[in-house]
RNA sequence: GGUCCCAUAGCUCAGCAGGAUAGAGCGCAGGAUUCCUAAUCCUGAGGCCGAUGGUUCGAAUCCAUCUGGGAUCACCA
């Protein structure tokens, strides 16, 4: 059960009875209506600005028919008052047995309540981290894992038929680079004396195992073979380590996608895919043999005015053509990012977003432009910028240089900090904003610490049944009608909390629609503050306490209200993909 | 130079598809509490929402220009 959308039909249905209304019905737009939690609570517990946006097209001013629909609203059982505000707002007020039988909806719905059909089954693909197999996550991955993987979460819960997705680059030169690094560290197994690492090729100490485990496979038989020959068998375990380095990554901080697409599976079988790809953009029209104007700015000093493929993405919107091929005659990086774009297409997703990182916004207007090319303008494409991440040590900012190798990576972090606290904290800011993280404050187990805050808020709930099972030892809570006493709820700092709690599926849907995890980290962190303001009122006023052995009835439907809480947290923090945990101390 | 993101309280940030008196946390000021259910609680001060125009009944929110900060510019992947 919905309050606002309960409620946004409860309007719009009164509305439709409305002599004046009906008049002009065919004139008049209801998409701009919207049925809200008014700014203030002590306006009333629903709002909408019904009025101020009729009143125009029906050809009076707002106050008056705002005054007509409270009238009107006033018939609804439900409904304990209507009052007419400010320039047009309508303000309802809901009576108890409302709030009573929503609160048991809410328990009867567990951790699913908030579920929610907008997504309408729509396939939609997530495409999200996508690091480069040539080594171990670093702390830039972070971000834009967790952002993904939880609007993953989130579109799912919101009734998307959602497809988390990780773009393998296993194609191109930087993974010649890692086999030659990897072929080295084969040659130091065999008992050859490398010295340091030449530069140009990866230093890192995660390449040693790789080369051991080629030394134990094919003891020296690698070393007598030209490069052409031991490339491919190099590459492909060095590859395969690479991506377990990185699927464990992913595992430690509780990702995990559905699809890997390898990008060399569109240059198999003489790129084939990647010439089907071309083929039909070039049938659309999209196509031509040409040269590009030279760079804007600083002009390159290997510039060359030379012949290639392109892709005329100036016609949909990008500001220059791409090349598809290069004057080698070999498949652009971007070529195979369009054969790619294709199949995702082609597999009959109807939503495409990308989270990338801000150092890949200049990219952006070439994705949209292949996908209004590839799907005719069909196709339904997203990309989602993360800001950068300054990572702080006490204050004093970490210096990462990526020559020296001195980059921290993601596994560091969550070994540090602990994954909830990194998730948490990824979510606890606008994707679009930049992110300062301290592992001092992150760390912390106080309340200043959101993440810390929010999982309290579950385990003190977890508490509160263990405390109820002491003073009610007869009691079973598993197999306990909770539901069944809401109407013993009637306190008004209860009645705010199932308000708060009344909330939930809006957020759901509004966080998924405009694709804002965020959103949802900032409710449960609003929700929490509300729940642990309500347990300190029961220190002064020891009736309000929840579990009160002299009222057992009284102390069973505090409890489903504790358990509803309880339920929106749980189900909220797995959506971020954190814990809640039973206890903290 | 082009493009993208950002600018809201002293600090870090929210502000939901324009709507009521612009919010939270920290910090600051005052007060309560040594009790208890588990990591205190209450109150208060603080803002020309970067600037200027525009759109309209109404703008922090939409549009244009400007200022200041960040990212980016390729036959790389």
């Amino acid at each position: 059960m919905n309050l606002f959308a309960d409620f946004e039909t409860r309007i719009k249905n009164a509305l439709e009875h409305l002599d004046i209304v009906k008049e002009k019905r065919s004139e008049l737009d209801f998409g701009r209506i919207a049925v809200e939690p008014p700014r203030d609570q002590s306006h009333g517990d629903v709002a909408t600005n019904a009025a101020m946006v009729l009143a125009k097209p029906l050809g009076t001013n707002p106050r008056a028919l705002a005054d007509i629909i409270a009238e009107a609203l006033r018939a609804d059982t439900d409904v304990s008052e209507v009052s007419v505000a400010g320039p047009g707002f309508i303000n309802i007020r809901l009576g108890a047995p409302y709030w009573q039988r929503l609160l048991a909806s809410m328990i009867a719905e567990g951790t699913d309540y908030g579920r929610s059909k907008v997504g309408a089954e729509k396939k939609a693909n997530v495409e999200y981290v996508s690091a480069n197999p040539t080594g171990p996550m670093h702390v830039g991955h972070c971000r834009g894992a967790v952002v993904g993987d939880a609007l993953a979460n989130l579109m799912k819960f919101a009734g998307y038929d959602v497809t988390k997705e990780y773009y393998i680059n296993d194609a191109g030169s930087q993974i010649d680079v890692l086999a030659r690094s990897v072929f080295l560290r084969y040659r130091e197994a065999l008992g050859e004396t490398i010295g340091e690492i030449p530069s140009g090729l990866y230093p890192g100490d995660y390449l040693v195992p790789v080369g051991q485990a080629l030394a134990e496979e094919y003891g020296p038989r690698l070393h007598n073979m030209p490069e052409d020959a031991w490339m491919p068998i190099v590459k492909d375990k060095a590859i395969d380590a690479m991506m377990a380095l990185i699927r464990d990554d992913l595992e430690a901080l509780n990702v995990h996608h559905d699809v890997f697409y390898s990008e060399r599976a569109l240059h198999a079988n003489g790129a084939q895919r990647i010439r089907q790809a071309i083929n039909d953009l070039t049938f659309k029209g999209h196509v031509y043999k040409g040269t590009l104007p030279p760079p804007k700015g600083q002009l390159p000093e290997d510039w060359e005015d030379r012949e290639q493929t392109l892709f005329r993405s100036t016609d949909v919107g990008d500001d220059m053509d791409r090349p598809l091929i290069k004057s080698d005659g070999s498949y652009t990086y971007f070529a195979a990012d369009v054969a790619y774009f294709k199949d995702k297409f082609d597999r009959g997703y109807d939503e495409m977003i990308y989270v990338l990182g801000a150092d890949h916004g200049g990219y952006v207007k070439r994705l949209e432009a292949v996908a209004r090319a590839v799907s005719a303008g069909k196709a339904k494409l997203t990309v989602l910028l993360c800001q950068l991440v300054k990572l702080y040590r006490n204050g004093e900012p970490v210096k990462m240089s990526k020559r020296s190798g001195n980059f921290v990576t993601l596994r560091e972090v969550v070994d540090e900090v602990g994954r909830d606290a990194v998730r948490f904290m990824m979510l606890y800011r606008k994707s679009s904003e930049p992110l300062d993280f301290d592992f001092a404050k992150v760390t912390e187990q106080s309340k200043d610490n959101p993440v810390f805050y929010v999982q309290y808020a579950h385990a003190r709930c977890s508490s509160v049944f263990r405390q109820a099972k002491e003073a009610f030892p007869g009691l079973d809570f598993d197999s306990l009608d909770l539901k069944g006493s809401s109407s013993l709820i009637n306190d008004p700092n209860e009645m705010q909390l199932v308000a708060k709690l009344a909330e939930y599926p809006r957020i759901i849907e509004a966080a998924a629609q405009a694709q804002e995890p965020h959103r949802l980290a900032f409710y449960l962190y609003d929700l929490a503050s509300f729940f642990h303001a309500h347990w300190n009122k029961g220190k002064e006023q020891p009736e309000l306490r929840f579990v009160n052995d002299k009222n057992r009835e009284l102390s069973i439907a505090r409890l489903g209200l504790v358990h509803a809480v309880a339920s929106v947290l749980k189900s909220g923090l797995a959506i971020t993909g954190t814990a809640a945990p039973e206890e903290m101390r």
